[in-house]
DNA sequence: CCCGTGACTGCATAAGTATGCAGGATTGAC
DNA sequence: GTCAATCCTGCATACTTATGCAGTCACGGG
């Protein structure tokens, strides 16, 4: 084998280039795919931009901006649109008994003790609809932000408990 | 006053055109900025692309990778990173007696109750070091990654105790 | 009224990111 | 070994975002 073995390089180079890449971000501030590039070049990762690009996309890295501009950061599962919807789902199917609305106000019945699980399911997924909820021990306050935003949340909630599964 | 009534124009107009970005992002899916400029538009509010690259930075819009691409996002509040720092500052300076470590285990002491309040604020601040904690009532259980990264964690917990006001 | 100041924006373009394509490496079947 | 299939990557470039600069407008002071 002729490999250089200073350099971490190849198929199986790729996990450890993830691992290094969640690394950097959760550790120092990273501006750009090139201040990656350049970490990277100093850990013996010989990449390039490209390749950062699809890391990023792979990772699911987030993009945040602060005063100083943008900079990259480590994943947050709460941000995962498709995992919180399948929460919600799976709260809305095992805990609830009842959705009903009185004007702004949806009353959700859940098991009893559900009621901060299903909120917080509700909160999880950030409809547009929602202006916040307060969940007690069997029942979830769901306040919406106007009439037509409840009614569409009624619907959106109602469609979920007939989806099949 | 010339002013054209149907154009939402003018210094003015700016945070209500703020408010409209949010709605959509939060309600649906912005994956560029021109899309964002072909939505406003539609809603009355002529403005260029350079503007909307302004807007978002002002809001804080996260920019989060999906399996299609990548999609903008309503900020949230567990990710300010000044935010979440200012909010461990106090909980460590408010409710912690004393902070210890074994090995990999950082044993963090608190006034009765605060454990839980205290072991959130670590969770928030996501430290690279941090594998993860565990509340109690008055004990906050914090596991290090690596031996290395239990003192830097120890160092810089022991800095934020120092720290002026 | 005239001027200075500050907020806001568009234009043009620089800066940064994503991707089609092709080549090299590895694996597994035969 | 040979071949096909797959994975991973770089290159070049298309696409997307950020920003220096200049112009407009509203406001307040003189």
């Amino acid at each position: 084998m002729s490999a250089n073995a200073t350099r971490l390089v190849g198929p199986a180079a790729k996990p450890a280039r993830h691992r290094a890449i969640l690394s950097l971000v959760r550790g120092g501030i990273i501006r750009t795919q090139e201040d990656l590039v350049a970490e990277l070049h100093r850990r013996r990762f010989p990449v390039t931009q490209a390749t950062v690009s699809r890391d990023i996309r792979e990772l699911g890295l987030l993009r945040v901006h602060d005063d100083a501009g943008s900079r990259y950061m480590a994943p947050v599962a709460e941000l995962d649109v498709e995992q919180t919807m399948q929460r919600l789902r799976n709260a809305i199917r095992e805990h609830v008994q009842a959705i009903e609305f009185v004007d702004l106000l949806g009353i959700v019945h859940t098991a009893p003790g559900c009621a901060p699980l299903v909120g917080g399911a509700l909160d999880g997924s950030r409809f547009e609809e929602v202006a916040g909820t307060i969940a007690g021990d069997d029942t979830v306050l769901v306040i919406a932000r106007s009439r037509p935003a409840a009614q569409r949340l009624l619907l959106r909630l109602n469609s979920i408990t007939e989806e099949e599964g």
